[in-house]
DNA sequence: TATGAATGAGTGTTCATTCAT
DNA sequence: GATGAATGAACACTCATTCAT
């Protein structure tokens, strides 16, 4: 964690500077982010980044820590109480619009969460998923979970391979987002996308037949 | 690509050579790719290595061309007959064996192609992705596409979406394989997966009622 | 010299520091003895520091100024009026076990020692050998001019040669210390020693016959 | 040890890049060498002294296993054949004024193992003694228990103390040196020193008697 | 064509010292 | 007088790339 001089530092030095280490991870990479473009850039001296910070590292884990918390916080207590009363499409629905709303932070924490979730080993891993433990596929599980005991979901589908489908929904989102950057993500196309992820869901994909056996 | 030098090499020193690449890029990533290191391994001079390539870039595209060429591979054109007349459940658990077949090669690419896809914007991507149309996701929807023209799909369900989800179930496996080694991929693992794809892609989800519109 | 500001402190926290500082020394040397370390152990503000002390120097020859003070008042002035009356060897097995009383200082005593002999140019050490004339060498030095003067020793006896071989006792035994940790500096040693010393003092070294002639 | 590639070097370079680092080190300690002045100094490039040598240590290690080599090299095998069939003071003689043949080298010979004796538990320090057994010490040592088995020693004289004695002598010449140049290092002053030294270890240091009991 | 030494801008980090509050 | 944030020169070390042989 960050020390406490950088907590003492005013609110909107503080945040330059985290507004750039997140653009600054997010743009580069944790490998390629440079202190000495960091400290340049916010125009404040090498020596005070230690002053700050113990070291890359700890700058890192503090950016990734806003990010989950920032995250987490898309959805109010009170909000996410609501969402679970939905059913799940209803519930996607609900959380890509409101996703949709904080766009902003949105653009980089997706850059950033593809570049960490390279790094396959490193400690700081485990001791972040330790500490934020719902991330988007937790999300959707818990979803399920909660509508599978409420016997609205059927009991006999997966809940796991399903998390993993709807899930590959969103991250192909990510991935365009990351592209072709966070415009393209307006409300229309969340309905849109959710309308034909419903009919799935709710449909099966097969025409009318139950497929002949497929088995081994 | 490779200058002309690097191709009138005899083979067995080539492959020596890119085998050692594919594993640096899997093993380290791109930044920490070194090249003291790969020549180091290879027993190569520093110098002769830039007269195979122009840079670090020239053999990172030669090493994701040569990886991409292998996946396509995976699949003779004869297979690829074959498996576009089963439908599309059958067609996944035959696609899995036969990835399973190959789980050597398989394990580099899973770590090279997470590490790639971070390069949000390597100019690089957007040349690739011209030579290799076919990823992954791309081999889905083919066969979609197919079965959709056959009428074995319904045509009503979104061919894209259902692409997407198929590709998430795919890239959660590739996570645990780049975690936990490609041990994990065994034929059993697939059978069970793709048994509880089918429920779910031939029955949907629900229990029994359509749910009342979820619409805006 | 410290400035007043570190003389109106409350005895207790100067000695506190002083401790720290020492010990730091000792520890880690000149180069190495780091005031950002000193201030957090110590519980004081890096700009205290500087008001108490100009510099790092500063400080540095404070500490060796308190060590040359503490190692003269080893002995009391009346006892070395008593030591005075010995013989040499009486003298060293006396002053020996002296130092054995006090081991607790002399530790960092001899390491700091070891370290401040190395600055072989350092211009601080012009100025504290003038201000503090006795080291060890000296020592030994007035005992033996004294024993002379009285005609105890051999006045053919050249007495900086016979200083320097004291000396070299000493320095082996401070070196051993330095490695091995204070605890072997036991007064079984030191008698032991001694009696060492004294045979060969006594009898010189040879068997029986004077050397013929080892004159140029 | 220097890479393959320094010992490439022409020898001149070689020789100049060496020269610079001891003299460095004997000027500014380990801790303050600093390799930035060296290749500044030496003209070459930052990353060429990485090339020459693994890093700061292994350059240091390098230098001191020279000048062991050359404090070595100061006796012939021929020479040291011939000084052991002196007597301890013969000897020391005939050693000094080796030494003072080789004055150029030993100057920073001194400085430098000033400065290498301080560092109490450097790991380097371990493997450069299995390497180089004999430092001054040992010398000595070796002559007087060679003295002792033929006798010409009194076998009831402690050699260990002898030897402490002899270096004690050693050392403060060598500390002289270091602060007042290799200059005052003269025949005569080598002469006249193992002259008094003589007479102290040929007829002991008490005028006629032997001393009344100094015992506990 | 092969070699491997040379290069130097770049990295993350430390630390004694200053100075505004 | 006390504070502790700010400073920036300095450090050891890395690495992709160049180039003379």
């Amino acid at each position: 964690m960050p020390k406490q001089t950088f907590l003492n530092l005013p609110k909107e030095k503080r945040e330059h500077i985290m507004k750039l280490a997140v653009k600054g991870f997010a743009d580069f990479g944790y490998e390629k982010f440079s202190i000495s473009r960091l400290v340049t850039d916010a125009g404040i001296a090498k020596g005070s980044f230690y002053q700050y910070f113990e070291d890359k590292d700890d700058l890192y884990e503090h950016v990734l820590d806003r990010l989950f918390e920032e995250q987490k916080k898309l959805l109010t207590d009170d909000q996410k109480q609501k969402l679970m009363q939905l059913n799940l499409t209803q519930f996607i629905r609900a959380l890509y619009h409101s996703i949709a709303d904080q766009m902003l932070s949105r653009e980089y924490y997706i850059k950033i969460m593809l570049d960490y979730d390279r790094h396959s080993n490193h400690q700081l891993k485990k001791r972040l998923e330790e500490k934020h433990k719902d991330d988007e596929l937790d999300y959707y599980m818990a979803v399920i979970l909660d509508e599978k005991s409420r016997l609205e979901i059927d009991p006999k589908v997966d809940g796991e391979t399903l998390g993993h489908m709807l899930w590959g929904i969103n991250a192909q989102i990510n991935r365009r987002i990351a592209e072709e950057g966070i415009e393209i993500f307006t409300p229309g196309l969340v309905d849109d996308l959710v309308d034909k992820l419903e009919y799935i869901l709710t449909n099966g994909i097969y025409t009318n037949t139950i497929p002949e056996g497929t088995k081994r």
